[in-house]
DNA sequence: CTAATTTCAGACTCACTGATATCG
DNA sequence: CCGATATCAGTGGGTCTGAAATTA
């Protein structure tokens, strides 16, 4: 990521696509200076949030389903182990698999987590009215229905 | 850049900084690729941009106009100067400095990578109106300069 | 002597690939 | 034999740090 601190040209300061891009820097650095400050990184979150909205869960699932890498889940489910955010329980059914579930302790970092992101949506929307945000947010579900999954 | 192609926490779905992020990644990722088709990366951009709106400059004052690393405009800027869009000449009055120029292909790539850019901006907002647009830039215009340059 | 500039070499993070062992 | 899983090791792009050489 490039903070793009310097004078930008003139010719982009009010491109869409360009004001999305700083947007994107200082959303994604305040999530990770929230985060880290609570001890955590997003893989974390993308990795707690599944388990508690899908249940229990192969590494192998949640990896397709949250789009982190199979190597990477690894780690990160590592790295929540250790503080006993999540379990690993051998399948009975099926041995090479590990099912992952959150505990207790995990629920509770990931509603830490969730106040967290609710705080970064409310300052980044502060400079609007509440009539404003609602429509930003519906242009912007209409672009990424467009264009991310159309 | 992480793609995301995974189904995203539902409490997430509709947050700002997510559709944001999502955007981003969808804007970067295009303008990459046609960038990348006409021979260009996105730092061969932004220095012949800066030097065309801004005029002749040392490495080191390019390098802070544009956020870019010193250590990489020194391989962007020799990589402009092997397709000759860009020209190194020492400083006379200060032999620690090279002055970097524009040439005339520089000016014409940079109008080329200008053209793909408007093109990429149409794209991402072909699903609004024109007043929906207006509102739309509007509205980001106020976010960054509340949050990226208070 | 101190400071600024250009350049190179290497570190670091993040995402991904490959290989191995296990198991259905 | 084939396919899926969990794990580890290593690659590559992008960004940044350190240091050397030059010159003000």
């Amino acid at each position: 990521m490039m903070t793009g601190e310097g004078a930008q040209p003139a010719r982009l300061r009010n491109a869409p696509s360009w004001l999305i891009a700083q947007l994107y820097a200082y959303s994604h650095r305040v999530r990770n200076e929230r985060f880290a400050a609570a001890g955590f990184r997003s893989y974390h979150y993308r990795l707690l949030a599944a388990l508690a909205e899908f249940g229990p869960a192969s590494q192998a699932t949640l990896g397709r389903s949250t789009g982190i890498d199979r190597s990477d889940v690894v780690a990160a489910l590592n790295e929540l182990a250790g503080k006993h955010l999540i379990e690993r329980a051998p399948d009975p059914a099926d041995r090479r698999r590990n099912i992952i579930s959150i505990t207790p302790a995990g629920r509770r970092g990931l509603d830490e987590l969730d106040e967290v992101l609710a705080e970064i949506q409310d300052e980044l929307l502060a400079p609007l009215t509440s009539e404003e945000r609602d429509r930003l947010t519906g242009m912007l579900v209409r672009l990424v229905e467009h264009h991310v999954r159309p």
